[in-house]
Parts: structure tokens; sequence; C-alpha cells
DNA sequence: TTTCATTATATGGTATGCCAGAAACCACCG
DNA sequence: CGGTGGTTTCTGGCATACCATATAATGAAA
């Protein structure tokens, strides 16, 4: 059905060529397996100007964006190289995660309604009972979405914005992790507790249950992790 | 005395002019009032390129990467305006904030020395007895270092660099920080609890200290900072 | 005098060309 | 055959010119 009055809709906001150009880029470096031993770790200026169509300018200023951030290095005549984050940055990396999640829960007891907390059934339940080995693809993603969603109840933008920053970072390095499956029945023992936490309003309860969850992660990134 | 072998010495690596504008336009924009009202916010390219004595271009490329930075927002064929944060955003700095040094504190407990933790005597004693009141100015400095030289115990980079660069935003505000001469007393307090929790390696008691002291700071701004 | 359309101008966006440094290549010499 | 010095080439750094759009200025019409 069409509606009588007008469909306004904000209009095509034409991005410019570098924000394009920039997410185009961390598109492009997020799909590929940078830690794999053969990856072309080296950018070409001037073979990107032509695969994307625009002229160096644009894609330089994309490029200092992404050197800003941390996913490039820029060597001055020498080359830009995509960084390989090590072993112990990722591990650091994890911690921050560990640190603004639990956070996140505390924050989440105090402003979140309990239909929201209540949401987050959904996201657990679904790898109930054993179908969890079939899904172990899956599995990964639906974590992440749960974590997501904590940040997202605790109202606070920044902590979502960092951590999706790490996000970034850190998914690169997912293929390389050696899942037990056992970490995943696990894992959603703990996701019930941290939601039990929530609903009862338990602030220091959430705060601890999350950070250590998050730290048997980093426990087991640092075991099972081959990198460097 | 002069050696018999040549002196060698890490050539003067002359930074690109891209990365000594940003550095440049960042010092410039941190020393700047951007609070006040009559504060020029809005940046002029090519007034800029001139004043620093370089093209666009890479005058351009520092001012994406500040972009990125969230310190200036560009506006398609509208300006570069410098980023006035909200209430709201800053009290979620210092939210971050929190989480962050107080799981430094945890960290610290675990891998900071003895004698590292001892020197953090010398950043609280400075202002020890009455003298608090007449160097109200220093003290801001002084409690700042307190905090960075915790992070630094840490030995986490990442908490580092984070923390530096929420830093980067929060100082522009201290000048509208209503200090009532009671709070530096305070947090003279609570900075010697909290280096009793690390000396005696509670990890869990540093941890709520820290998140405790800095979440009295959030409070404080929220009640006697004006912005908005 | 006010308003609206037109034009001018200012400002950021993009393309391009040249420059300098680094690396690769090569020839010459030991 | 190996190493050294010179030359070429490749690549990023920078400057500049031009383009597109947003805004200001201007003037004509109501």
């Amino acid at each position: 059905m069409v509606k009588a009055q007008l469909e306004i809709q904000p209009i095509e906001e034409v991005q410019s060529l570098k924000s394009r150009t920039y997410d185009a880029l961390k598109a492009a470096i997020g799909a590929m397996k940078i830690y794999d031993a053969g990856a072309e770790l080296r950018l070409d200026e001037r073979a990107l100007s032509l695969q994307f169509g625009v002229s160096r300018t644009p894609l330089r200023e994309a490029l200092a964006q992404l050197e800003q951030e941390g996913l490039v290095r820029i060597a001055p005549r020498r080359g830009i190289f995509i960084v390989r984050k090590t072993k112990a940055e990722i591990l650091e990396m994890i911690t921050v995660w560990a640190a603004l999640e639990s956070m996140a829960a505390r924050l989440a007891t105090e402003v979140a309604s309990d239909e929201e907390i209540a949401r987050l059934h959904g996201l657990v339940d679904t790898f109930d009972s054993d179908a969890i080995e079939e899904h172990m693809g899956e599995y990964s993603d639906a974590n992440i979405r749960f974590h997501a969603a904590i940040i997202a109840l605790s109202g606070c933008k920044l902590i979502a914005e960092i951590t999706h920053g790490l996000f970034t970072h850190v998914r690169a390095i997912r293929e390389r992790t050696i899942f037990e499956r056992d970490r995943a029945r696990r894992s959603i023992v703990d996701h019930k507790e941290i939601i039990e936490a929530l609903e009862t309003r338990n602030g220091e309860r959430a705060e601890r249950l999350v950070r250590e969850h998050t730290l048997k992660l980093r426990q087991h990134v640092e075991q099972f992790v081959l990198l460097d």
C-alpha cells in the first residue's frame, strides 16, 4: 500500500570517496586471512587506486585513517603494510575487552529494563541442548552477539565503539583458534549465570562473572592460539 | 674524552610533514579553550596550510587522522570543525577510564614489583599536609601522573594508549571544573588506600578502590561541570 | 522593503604530476 | 665467483590545479 504522504527519506548522503574508500579497504582487510603464512601484507597505493577507481589522494587519506586506527602501518618510501597484531597485543585487547564489558554489565544492572535483559535469553537458548557441535561455526557469531548485547544494554556508546574496534582486530585470529567443543558448552553456562545476575540486578556479581568469563577466553587464547 | 670509535647515533628520523602537521594540530587544539563561548571551532584548510607552511595534501591527511580520532569533524563542503564533546560523552569517557584503570590496578597487583609500587608514594606525598590549597593548579597534574603511573604498572600498553587518548579530550574541560578544596584532600586519602591495596597485592580491593575513586570523579563532573 | 532567484565566491574534494628516497638490478673489478 | 659501486626503477611524499557544492552577495521583481 502506498502511503498518502511523501516518503521522506534521508537524502542519499553520497559519502566522500575518502570515506567510501576507507570502508572498502577496512572490509577488504577484514576479509583477508592476514595471519596465513603466505599472506601478502603489502599494499600498493597505485594498484589500489586503480582497483578502486579513485585517485591516490582520497585513497591516501583513507590509509592515513587506517594507520591512525592501527590497521596498517605506513613506512615512508618503503611501503604500506597491513599490521599483524602480536599475540601479546591480542591478549591485551581481550584484557581491555574484559574491563569494558564487565563495566558494561554493571551499568546494565542499573539502567537496562527488565524486558531488555529478558531478551538476552534468546541469544543463548538457541544453542541449548546438544546441537552445539554441529553449529560450532555459528556459535562464535552468536557468542559475539551476546556480548555485544550486554554492551548495548549498558547504554554506553563509547564502550560499544571501543569494543567494536577491538573486535575488528580480534576476529582476524578467530580462524586460528582451536575450539575445544567443551568450551562452547561451558560458555553457555557462564552466559546463563550472567543473565541471572543481570536479572537480579546484582551489579557486583554481573561484573565479576563477565570479567572472569572474558579472562577465561584470554587464557584460552594464550594457551591454544598459535601466533608469531 | 673523545672515543676512538665512531659515535654512531640513530639517524635523525625526519618525520613526514603529515605526522608533524598532525602533532602540531593536535597540540594546537589541545592548547585551545574550545569550550569558551566565543571559541572559533572552524578550521580553514588553506589558512592552516599557509600557517604551517605545508601544502594542503599532508595537512588534509593529518586532518583525516584527527577526524578518525574524534578530535575534529569534517563536514563535506561545509568546513572542518573542532569537536566539542557533550557532557554525556565526557561522562562516558570517565566511565571507560574507571573500567580500564581499575583493571590496570588489578593487573598491577600481579605483575608490578614492590619497588615500582613503592615509587607511587612519591606521587602523593608531595601534597601531604595543608599545602593543598596553594597548589591546587599543580594538584590536577600530579593527580593525572598518579593515575598514569598505576596504568603503567599494569604493563598493559593498550590501556595506557586508550586512556591517554581519553585524556586528550577530558583535559579540555578541566578548566571548567569547580574544584572544591575538599576534593583534593579526600582524593589523597583515596590514593593512599589504593597504594596500600597494591602493596598488599589485594587485586580485588585495588580494583574496587580505583573504580570507586574514578566514579566519584564522574559524579563530581556530572554535578559541578557546566557544559552544553 | 521584502523576497526570491541568480550569480559570485569561498571551501573542501579530487586528480595529477613531479620529487626524493629506497630497493632492486647490473655491470665492473678484484 | 663474489662483492662493490653505480644506475635504474619503483613507491610513497608533497605541491598544485581544477572541480563541485554550499553559502554569501546581489539585484530584480513583487
